[in-house]
RNA sequence: GCCUGGGUGGCGGAACUGGUAGACGCAAGGGACUUAAAAUCCCUCGGGUGUAUGCCUGUGCGGGUUCGACUCCCGCCCCAGGCACCA
């Protein structure tokens, strides 16, 4: 026979076992019909690269307690789990395994959908989604063809971000210091056409509903903020000096129009080179429109390079003081932001001044700061009163604004104007495993959507990856060559496949009926279920894919799909997984691979762990030997059920009402009331589970008293009971057996979150600490809500204390009810 | 440079609205059990000190407010993440 104290649980027949019975009840599908509140809970879908890593395990452990959590307090709980399916990888591997990516995808998804099986989390499987499903898919294309016609996608010419490695264009939020966010090479400019998203067409009010999101972490709504960056100003036409041309600017300070003394305009920009043609300057402008060309390829990310220009010869006027003004062209200056023209006022702009100062070009003040000191050696960019600035001097920055451009409103060369930093969101993506762009072009009719009836746009299956970074798509002539929907003419489709944040814009809205044929989203089950009361997620995806989905949101919304304005009320950033300092990654050689943990100490222990480290929004250090403690722990509640079950299953209602039991009883309602507070408040697991292992600490010592019976079995049950329900979100399979060990046939799933009575949990006696001057020098016991006269007179009477004070007079004593007295001399 | 977080034992982390700093766990040391080891159980565990039921010191650094500050205020240093010529 095994020793007492060798007892170990069986982790994997009890983890089996479990999720066996889970699985033939259904216990985790939900319908909309429930009596029940809904609770829509969504963990970010993973990209299905091959096997689970422990960022998911952490970030879906996270969910499934939530999860659990909610079930058993009583809401209809919406837990679906995917697969973000489309990708790079899969290419990849395809080329280089000499299969398909679809079969390289599919072979993967089943692989994970096994361990996230094996972690015991409790998805609705029938709800899952693969977005490189046609099913998925032709929902999307039918959308982009909807807001295709709706006006918010078009097609343009521009610079975009290319990067070589991977043969695609990049979006701007998905450029992360100059390099791909995928695969970390550095991103190139590159001249190209492609399908963009209006999403500025939403910016103001991705903008104001930011201030909605209170359920969001204050650094996600800020980082978003800045990432759209409003900036509030005036849009003001410049003439040019012997031309018709106009030179239009937008500046956020038109209260320093005055202070103008050049103008600059981006190396893009097309007057750029047209002003300079046919004089004197031609070949300057020209030289340094290549060689600022060039040095943007290899743009250092890391400094900014010196300010530069060239002159183009031309001058335009200041409409309001009627000063020429010199034209530049300079580095520093981006087409894609505002109209790619600058007035340049050196006195109070840090860049012009800079600029100013390398081609001796005068700086002109017209702001005076309250304070009277102007900076030495640098511009002045706070505001002030206006000086040298015709009718509007005397007047304060702020009024001033208002007024010029009134003014320019009023002559008719200038208007108040908004910008936005966000810029529209490019999708063409020059890669074969994404969504078809479900366009065509005739040459009679030009562009056209594909008709809906021709839906899905199947991605071929004939294909060959034999080029690296070459997409099949652009030479396959089965597939490109098609009909015109309008004519009937020969036309050719468009070979570029969707950008894969499109498929994640959307997921949550198609989990809600992800079978549904009619359409892309059920309105029913979407009005049911939507919002995501809560999502949880990488911090990394903070603009990316929040700011897509918000826009998307809004999109379906004005389609009709849906009629919510925001997806995610409540959203939780969980930590990276870190190892010896540094964040998991197969380079660092620091990788920790779940499966191996899950074998080797189960799955409940590996839950235990990663909630107990550390809280979820902090980043967390893993450590083998604190997966032990976590073993330990568990083992120590199993073998205390085993060894102490006569005691704890026998129906004897015990009467007895000693010091021991009632403290224990006290702990019981203390935790219960603890672990509540915790779980509500941020979801602080790690301290919800300390305190469960205090409770665990008090059983165990008040049973090892010697006397068996000091303990009221009752209150040892109970004590066990607490315990089993507390933990079952986080380690259910052990719970869930021990619970049926203590002979309940029912589950904890539902309903059986414990109470507690606030009387119970009240201590009744309390040490007071007793300080001098701010310094504890003593302590007392003192029953609960024992007077403040009472206290004083005890403190001043504690041996410690009168030994302390001596005959010093006291100055004042300051009592704080229950906890302390503190003795001012 | 700007915007967020964050600096607490050897380590991960606790500390409710200003009221016993270091809960809980890990590691370490000592002991019990054992032929031995593992497992388990018990004790110690911020630093200093003349071993004390004592005292001094201690939450990045320097000031301040307060009877009392990890917590609030001012100034700095360091670390992580985000943005980075946005006119």
């Amino acid at each position: 026979m095994t020793p007492d104290n060798e007892i170990s649980y069986d982790f994997a027949a009890i983890e089996k076992k479990w999720q066996q019975r889970w699985h033939h009840r259904q216990s985790f599908k939900v319908n909309n019909q429930d009596e029940a509140p809904k609770y829509y809970l969504l963990e970010m879908f993973p990209y299905p690269s091959g096997r689970i890593h422990m960022g998911h395990v952490r970030n879906y452990t996270i969910g499934d307690v939530i999860a659990r959590y909610k079930r058993m307090r009583g809401f209809n709980v919406m837990h679906p789990m995917g697969w973000d399916a489309f990708g790079l990888p899969a290419e990849n591997a395809a080329i280089k395994q000499n299969t398909h990516p679809a079969k390289w995808t599919f072979e993967n998804i089943d692989y994970m959908r096994g361990q996230l099986q094996r972690m015991g989390f409790s998805y609705d499987w029938d709800r899952e989604i693969a977005t490189c499903s046609p099913d998925y898919y032709r929902w999307e294309q039918q959308f982009f063809i909807d807001l295709y016609k709706k006006g918010l996608i078009y097609r343009k010419n521009t610079t975009v971000n290319w990067c070589e490695d991977c043969q695609t264009v990049l979006a701007n939020e998905q450029v992360i210091d100059g390099a791909c966010w995928r695969c970390d090479n550095k991103v190139i400019p590159k001249e190209m056409n492609g399908w963009f998203f209006r999403i500025t067409a939403y910016a103001e009010e991705l903008l104001t509903d930011l201030d909605k999101l209170s359920g969001w972490p204050e650094k996600v709504v800020t980082m978003q903020r800045h990432w759209l960056g409003k900036s509030v100003g005036a849009e003001i036409n410049f003439p040019i000096e012997n031309s018709s041309e106009e030179l239009r600017v937008f500046t956020t300070r038109p209260d320093t129009i005055f202070g103008a003394t050049f103008m600059s305009i981006a190396p893009e920009h097309p007057l750029a080179l047209k002003l300079s043609q046919n004089g004197p300057h031609e070949k300057e402008v020209r030289d340094f429109i290549a060689r600022t060309r060039v040095a943007r390829q290899r743009a250092d990310y890391g400094e900014e390079p010196e300010k530069e220009g060239a002159f183009t010869g031309a001058y335009c006027i200041n409409p309001y003081n009627g000063r020429k003004l010199p034209i530049y062209t300079a580095n520093f200056v981006l087409m894609e932001y505002g109209s790619g023209a600058v007035m340049a006022v050196p006195a109070h702009d840090q860049r012009d001044y800079e600029f100013a100062g390398k081609y001796n070009i005068p700086r002109l003040q017209v702001i005076e700061a309250a304070s009277g000191k102007m900076p030495e050696d640098q511009a002045y960019e706070g505001p002030g009163t206006l000086i040298n600035s015709g009718e509007f001097s005397g007047m304060q920055s702020g009024e001033a604004k208002a007024a010029i451009t009134g003014y320019a409103l009023e002559k008719g060369f200038g208007k108040p104007k908004t910008t936005f930093r966000l810029r529209d969101w490019g999708i063409s993506r020059q890669r074969y495993w994404g969504t078809p762009i479900p366009m065509l072009e005739c040459k009679k009719c030009g562009i056209q959507p594909v008709s809906k009836a021709e839906l899905p746009v199947k991605l071929p299956t004939d294909v060959k990856f034999e080029q690296a970074g070459k997409s099949p798509l652009h030479t396959l002539a089965s597939f490109y060559q098609t009909t015109c929907p309008v004519c009937g003419g020969q036309a050719r489709r468009e070979t570029d496949t969707m950008d894969t944040f499109v498929e994640s814009s959307w997921y949550y809205a198609r989990y809600t009926n992800p079978q549904y044929d009619k359409g892309m989203i059920d309105k029913e089950a979407a009005s049911y279920w939507l919002p995501v009361d809560q999502y949880i997620g990488g911090v990394e995806h903070a603009i990316l894919h929040l700011l897509y989905s918000r826009f998307f949101t809004r999109a379906m919304r004005d389609l009709g799909y849906i009629d919510i304005d925001e997806p995610f009320t409540n959203l939780l950033t969980q930590g990276m997984v870190i190892k010896d300092g540094a964040k998991m990654s197969k380079s660092k050689g620091n990788v920790v691979d779940p499966s191996i943990l899950i074998e080797k100490y189960g799955a409940d222990t590996v839950r235990l762990f990663s909630l107990f480290a550390a809280p979820p929004d902090r980043d967390l250090e893993w450590s083998d030997k604190g997966v032990d403690g976590a073993s330990r722990f568990l083992n120590k509640v199993y073998r205390f059920v085993h060894r102490n079950l006569d005691l704890l299953t026998a129906d004897t209602v015990s009467e007895k009402t000693n010091e021991t039991s009632r403290a224990l009883e006290r702990k019981i309602h203390q935790t219960i009331k603890k672990f509540s507070r915790d779980i509500e408040n941020d979801f602080h697991f790690n301290t919800c589970i300390s305190s469960v292992m205090e409770l665990v600490n008090t059983l165990l010592s008040s049973n090892n008293l010697k006397g068996a019976e000091t303990v009221d079995p009752a209150i040892c049950r109970m004590a066990v009971e607490t315990v089993v329900k507390l933990l079952y979100p986080m380690v259910p399979h052990f719970c869930a057996e021990l619970w049926e060990t203590l002979g309940h046939t029912d589950l904890l799933d539902t309903l059986s979150w414990p109470q507690f009575d606030p009387e119970t949990a009240k201590e009744d006696e309390l040490t007071i600490v007793i300080q001098v001057r701010g310094k504890v020098r003593s302590r007392l016991q003192a029953a609960v809500g024992t007077a403040d006269e009472q206290l004083k007179d005890m403190a001043v009477n504690d041996e410690k204390i009168k030994k302390f004070i001596g005959d010093t007079t006291i100055k004042k004593i300051i009592v704080v009810k229950d906890r302390l007295v503190n003795i001012v001399i």
